[in-house]
DNA sequence: TGATGTGAACTTCTTCACAGCC
DNA sequence: GGCTGTGAAGAAGTTCACATCA
């Protein structure tokens, strides 16, 4: 039990979307996609770019895609081979057909009558994501909110992981968390440029937010992941994803009940 | 410059939502609402509950008030008396439409061919999140990431503040975050129903969540932000938000460029 | 038989366009 | 004239329902 929420917090985001449409295509693959990029400059919220790209896979289908990967991985430890998307559907919340309509963006991957292959469903989920191949994330802001997501990152995840923390407090720099060595602010561009790193993850003082995501931006990154509360500008083609605490504690307020529940 | 991803990673969500329609009704107060609650067990990402509330205000729009309040609060700072929904389109990145429709949902505030009045319009958005009152908030997991976000929190806000933080650690009880004393997790249960708290905030191991929720629950909390990486399953009429770093990291490097955008 | 894959219906949300009022 | 407030149109996303195929 559990109806869902739309997750709102998130601000801007520009981008073109790569994957193909319903057709057995190119499989979405986080390139291959057009170059160019986003229509507006306006929140839309679920709007993506009018690339060249022949159909478009849905944002929000998109973002359930690491729901379902998660749920496959689950599954796949607890040995089951094949599964169903209504095995799915129950370990995720969404409907079976919402999971088969997304996955079929792709392409046909499953079994009729059978179901999918988890482990094949796995790898091409991994795949689609670009996860195939290790995603390495810079951070910046070593305080204690990025200090906290580099633990936490770094003990868990290799898929996408970060492998480089700066900051700009003199304090900071040259200590370690995690086995990694706290940059100084200007390394920034040289050291993402070098590694090839087009996610960042921002958590700065709110001042500071948007020249930094300036510079991230020109030395290459195409998506940030902010946890400043500020609405980041970024040129056409940069996909920016907020988590914004505040925001989050006070629309949830809204939904607060007056009464315990004595109903 | 900037569209607007839908933000997925969230996850379920349970809740009436108490907002009237486009009448001048009860203004959506977090009470005067139907006291029942939700209606199906799958993730519906932007459905509620079909309550005995009129009409209902679509989840997407309560999220979206939380940043015109910042955007109002910016402006009221600046000396603008009177603002324009153009003016905060321009801030936030949502249409002028889109915000009109938002704040018609619970009346009409502003006045034709002028605008709305800064301090009235901040007033009434606090008034419709329930900030008007101070919301206490409850914590639990104080670890790193639990650390930060008290802190975070602390630092800044008044409306929607920390109050209470609880670990199982015996190492971590006792210690002191921002003046606030961690206590047990076993005095959970009689904090939160002696300071009335309705809204949490979850940081502990994933394998832990699950059951902090239903202790929480049972408490009397009925909005949940969780940062553990878990769907959790809450009995209707609860709202849970969540915050899953490695999902946004995940869905994010689909967007990623495969060339440094040399176009 | 059974679960996928998918067009069509439906629902929800956004944008348009303009009437209404200051 | 200008900006709000809102019905109507349009777009996007979800659910339904079933043909399809192992």
């Amino acid at each position: 039990m559990a109806a869902r929420v739309p997750d709102p917090g998130d601000p801007q985001r520009t981008g073109r979307s790569p994957g193909p449409g319903g057709e057995p295509g190119p499989y979405g693959e986080p390139d291959g996609a057009p170059g160019s990029a986003v229509p507006s400059e306006a929140n839309d919220d679920s709007r993506v770019a009018a690339a060249p790209a022949p159909a478009r896979v849905p944002d929000v289908a998109i973002r359930r895609l690491p729901v379902y990967l998660r749920a496959l991985e689950e599954l796949r430890a607890e040995d089951h081979e094949i599964v169903s998307s209504a095995d799915l559907a129950a370990r995720t919340g969404y409907s079976s057909e919402q999971i088969r309509k997304d996955l079929a963006y792709f392409g046909a991957f499953g079994t009729r009558g059978v179901g999918y292959r988890c482990d094949v469903l796995v790898d091409r989920l991994r795949h689609i994501l670009g996860l195939d191949r290790e995603v390495p994330i810079a951070l910046v802001g070593a305080g204690h909110l990025g200090t906290a997501l580099v633990r936490y990152n770094r003990t868990r995840h290799r898929d996408v992981r970060i492998v480089a923390v700066f900051d700009s407090d003199p304090g900071r720099i040259g200590q370690e968390i995690e086995g990694l060595v706290i940059q100084p602010a200007e390394a920034m561009e040289a050291v993402i440029r070098e590694a090839g790193i087009k996610l960042a993850v921002i958590a700065v003082p709110a001042a500071a937010a948007q020249e930094v995501a300036r510079r991230l931006v020109e030395a290459g990154v195409t998506a940030i992941l902010n946890f400043a509360p500020v609405s980041l500008q970024v040129p056409p083609g940069v996909v920016v994803q907020n988590v914004d605490l505040t925001l989050e504690l006070q629309s949830l307020a809204y939904y607060i009940r007056p009464e315990p529940a004595t109903g």
